[in-house]
DNA sequence: GTCAATTACGTTCTCCGTAAGGATG
DNA sequence: CATCCTTACGGAGAACGTAATTGAC
């Protein structure tokens, strides 16, 4: 029995504002009979008279007065909350947060962020750097919306597809056996001291077991930062395998990358999304210009 | 094109909060088909999903997200809005502005606050004791609801019904030539020095006329306190005349007061309301009450 | 195969418009 | 008597229920 539609209580306060039904009807693009009987069902609905009228006047009574200010506000949370879904809907608000290894995080990922920031100015865009580990746990706990990472994780669980394979270069001196090469295989870092990176890291989980698999010597080294990476092997510390993007991190006159020939040794990058959580519609324009553009 | 009601935005709520159509469906008294056709009407309208769904799993979308929390706002603020015109039309709550004499606004109108207090406790009762003039002032600049005054006002303007005649008394010392009398003529106060009260209140505005007819000597006091008026009286500055429901406010071992025996002298009192503003379900019921009980 | 959401379709009911009625100045 | 709100009545369309369909596990 209690209904009240939005018609119903624009017609009300177009009422409340003419003082006349005539006019008010107008305004709803209704009849004054129509009008009428709407003003008839709200306050029966109600049970409470909301005017005073006959054929001359119309007022509010101090009951449809107060009700008056309710409906205002009503309609004043009604209008925002619209606002706030089209918004979203045409991606003039909204938010995106990405987690991605802080190889892409430098330049590759920004760089695309740019691009839809130009398109979309009003959403906002988060984006953490975080290994591995971290960034299917953000995504499982609904701290990010999208991921990039180098294992694409149970697949019962996220969504991933995979972006590129990003080619491994060996980082050493400049004045070491291997500086002068074009190219290196894997298997040729046999006897090396060889500096990790950190464990919960992709480089550390992709390239451990065929580092070891070569005989690389370990030295015990394991470093989090990329520059501290590459200033240990300046300082004749050892040699250590870095991605691609992350080249431009440890870009040192002392130190030289060259790239592995080993095709295989190339490491995977996953789009990474939760499966069952479908993705805001900013959220999805994103990840359609990272799997796509 | 753009109509909400409630019954679809408590669906939409219902299915939220149970994220299954059977249950949310048994929740409103429909069937799941219905439902699912309200859910579908609803996000045709916002042009937005609201839910990812299918037969096994339903969940909000984060656009659905947002939506709900504006809806919860909606309904809250609904919920309120209806409960307030409930409460007043049920005089649970609400607001009586009453402007009256000081005479009445000593006993006898407190003695019917009173009565209306004890069956609608929640209704706020506000007295301002004013003189006449400012009584159909306040009704007119919608500060009083309810108005008793010695005048009715413009017919036109104001609706009045007579609620009573007040009869007049002759206030003077125990020591004057009149205190023993049981009754006085007005004639009868030819020559003596007359008190006024303040000229803006009824008794002034009534009585004045029969007075100087009569031939009082004018002692050019005038005051507005009725404990000022027995005062001066009690000290030999003069006699005056008061209402019978002032005679409370001016009792006093050394004055005594001598009913008036002209009928024509009593004072009537009316019951004032605005004509063209209809008064709030709470002042009509004290309004009822003054006038019948 | 079973359970749950959806679609198809028929019925009911709401809601609006036209036209007549009634009240007020 | 003119104006404006209201009532009466009929039709168009919305909304719900029943039943068949689709889809996921």
């Amino acid at each position: 029995m209690n209904n009240l539609s939005t018609r119903l209580l624009d017609a009300f306060l177009a009422l409340v504002e003419t003082r006349h039904f005539g006019l008010a009807a107008q305004r709803c693009h209704i009849t004054p009979s129509a009008l009428s009987q709407m003003i008839s069902r709200l306050e029966s609905q109600l049970q409470v008279r909301l005017f005073d009228r006959d054929t001359r006047n119309v007022s509010l009574t101090p009951e449809g007065e107060t009700f008056a200010q309710g409906v205002a506000r009503i309609t004043h949370e009604l209008q925002s909350t619209l606002k706030m879904v089209h918004d979203r809907q045409h991606k003039k608000t909204g938010r995106v947060r990405l987690a991605a290894p802080p190889s892409l995080a430098a330049d590759w990922l920004p760089q695309r962020m740019a691009r839809f920031r130009q398109q979309y100015p009003g959403v906002t865009l988060c984006l953490s750097d975080v290994v591995s580990d971290r960034c299917l746990e953000m995504l499982r706990q609904g701290q990010a919306d999208i991921g990039i990472n180098a294992q694409p994780g149970n697949p019962l669980e996220f969504d991933s597809c995979q972006l590129f394979r990003e080619p491994m270069y060996v980082l050493c001196r400049t004045d070491h056996p291997l500086a002068q090469r074009k190219r290196v295989h894997v298997r040729e870092l046999r006897h090396q001291p060889f500096i990790h990176t950190t464990r919960d890291g992709s480089v550390w989980q992709h390239a451990q077991p065929l580092v070891l698999e070569a005989g690389v010597v370990d030295t015990g080294l394991e470093v989090t930062q990329l520059a501290t990476l590459s200033g240990l092997v300046a300082h004749g510390f050892g040699i250590s395998l870095v991605p691609q993007f992350a080249l431009a991190l440890c870009n040192r006159s002392d130190v030289i990358a060259i790239p592995l020939a080993d095709r295989k040794v190339a490491r995977p990058m996953y789009l990474v999304r939760l499966r069952q959580q479908s993705l805001s519609v900013a959220a999805q324009a994103f990840y359609d210009l990272l799997r796509e553009g």
